[in-house]
DNA sequence: ATCGGTCGTTCAATCGTTTGACCGACAGTA
DNA sequence: TACTGTCGGTCAAACGATTGAACGACCGAT
């Protein structure tokens, strides 16, 4: 038998202090724990128990337009349906939570200036700070800076002179990649890169050169491809390395900037008719749950991306919005071994 | 150079009816385009100006104090790094945005009681409305209704007497699977099943069943295995699949129950010796973009995943909170014909 | 000249919490 | 006895927007 619900009148403080025969300064000081209360036991327990027989639940609306905080915290990305950013929002929420904050995320690919709509909406005290994954107009900044909102970049260093952001060690997960294929013995390693408006892509291709100049390896332009990183991109990039290849031989092994991409390269080696990785070694970075069930099996370089999220809702969350934040995420950054790297042939 | 925020003090009704000369109550009606104003339109053009001279957000907390409404709703899913959820979103997302509403949404992977902690965080007016996607118990229910929100399931149908859902033709996307395969000439098809908990699962089975007894073939026990919705038990189903053929021989076909599982029904194959769809065909249901990158691309039913996350929206937003909601979205539910089906040999 | 009826605008209560200021009672001290 | 503190609370003013009610001015009709 369900309880038919009448519109029910919102409990509120006053009648927990009613029921309580105290004042709602009382309850109101009982639920935030205020320190400076000095209070009976008997007269607390009295508060508490009106507060469960009533089930009161503070209303949100009236604590932040006293406070003026609102108890969120937003992110925004591009695209949902890109698992890296699945894995940052996971830790970022669960750092929010942890906090007592909730996460609105939002992303930037339902229309065409989503971002524009999301700093609209979420700019008018919905909440209390921002984190902005995936790449931003300088107009963009310009309108953050407006809204008066604490606000960092993730994964992302920006390029004005707001200097708050937290991303990955992308240098040196190249150069695991990179120097995992040197042992192998590989001395041809092409590198699929990401796009140039991408930071990430810049590190990694930098950890890729420095890792192949330490090894004392000319880095041929011509072994070089640049992708979006979607795995249309990945596969066109390697479509053209392959192209770029006839004349000069194939790379034997190839550093692909993520996982998206590599599943493109993949594919369009498989088309080739060339085996991975009998005939070519493959290693992307960012070990998704995805890259163990390619086919092979994918070589990645794990990065902590819910670390990543995590540490970004902290940092906003402690830092004074006008303190520089510049912070890199390193723990676990390693080579997941599978079974699209070999030894080359001969 | 940028312009040093001092911190600002708020700009609020007052100080835009100030300057225009106005009531802030003026303001208030003009902002919300109160259809009983009557107004000269030199006086309204006053409002607009000072609103934009001063650059005035309203305040939301106020304004959802004042109007008991939070211009919010909340989405719990099980999980981001689900590409299924993640289109879901993404309808739901672009539907709030359409509505002037913000979508806020948590996921219960993260901690052991998640949905707890949701309902706790949501339920204190910060959300207008509440969709579940994904599994919910009795108790969960229980505690939803206390809540007093309107809410309703997406993708599941609930147990319990609460008729309030938006689903998908289950039945239908398997019909179109197995039809496809029978079109091929194939007869002893296998049925990789999602969890015995998951409505979806079960409607994906019945549809299977029905096709295949419509074309006058009897389905063996063996012949179908149960995995839960990940790749992981897709792989163990395959297997199980697989171990019981050897005394009868093996499906010539495979209908997996979505995608996540194919990947591992692929891999059982791959492992096993199988080529796909040369010894076996693969189809799946849910047509993501991984689809086309597996190897060999897999053949699938194209699900209308995204508009389902907007109709729930729309539903949500549009019906009273009592009423009965129960609907089925089957626009586009089409296959998606790819590289993993074919005819079986001989 | 008075009345009624729009038009254009103002008044003020209200939403539910938070929080600084204030206050009475009682104990201990000088 | 008067004074000073602590204890255990109460009072009331915010926070910023919404909205029903009221109000003065002006106009046309009687």
């Amino acid at each position: 038998m369900t309880t038919r619900r009448a519109a029910t009148p919102r409990v509120t403080l006053v009648d927990v202090a009613k029921l309580a025969t105290v004042d709602k300064a009382i309850v109101s000081r009982v639920i935030n724990e205020d320190p400076a209360l000095v209070i009976r036991q008997e007269t607390r327990d009295r508060v508490i128990d009106a507060i469960r027989t009533l089930g009161y639940r503070p209303n949100i609306a009236a604590r932040s337009l006293r406070t003026a905080k609102a108890g969120t915290l937003g992110l925004v990305i591009p695209d949902f349906a890109n698992p890296v950013y699945a894995e940052i929002i996971t830790g970022a929420e669960s750092a929010a939570l942890d906090r007592g904050h909730v996460l609105v995320t939002g992303s930037t690919s339902g229309s065409r200036n989503g971002m524009d709509r999301y700093l609209e909406l979420l700019g008018q005290g919905r909440v209390d700070g921002l984190l902005l994954a995936g790449p931003t107009s300088a107009r963009e900044h310009q309108k953050l800076q407006s809204l008066g909102l604490p606000w960092m970049m993730v994964n992302r260093r920006d390029t004005g002179d707001h200097h708050r952001y937290v991303i990955l060690d992308d240098a040196h997960a190249a150069k695991l990649a990179v120097e995992h294929l040197l042992s192998l013995g590989h001395r041809r390693i092409g590198h699929v890169a990401g796009p140039t408006g991408a930071d990430t892509a810049k590190r990694r291709a930098a950890g890729y050169r420095q890792a192949m100049k330490t090894a004392g390896i000319t880095v041929r332009p011509a072994d070089v491809a640049r992708g979006d990183y979607t795995s249309g991109g990945g596969a066109e990039a390697m479509g053209s390395l392959l192209a770029n290849a006839e004349k000069s031989g194939t790379p034997t092994a190839v550093f692909v900037a993520n996982v998206a991409m590599a599943v493109g390269v993949l594919d369009t080696l498989r088309r080739a008719g060339l085996r991975v990785p009998a005939d070519v070694s493959v290693v992307a970075v960012h070990d998704l749950p995805l890259a163990e069930h390619l086919n092979p099996p994918l070589t990645t370089v794990r990065m902590p991306l819910q670390q990543l999220g995590g540490r970004a809702v902290e940092l906003l969350l402690s830092r004074a919005p006008e303190e520089q934040v510049t912070e890199v995420v390193s723990t676990a950054t390693e080579l997941v071994l599978r079974e699209s790297t070999a030894p080359p042939r001969i």
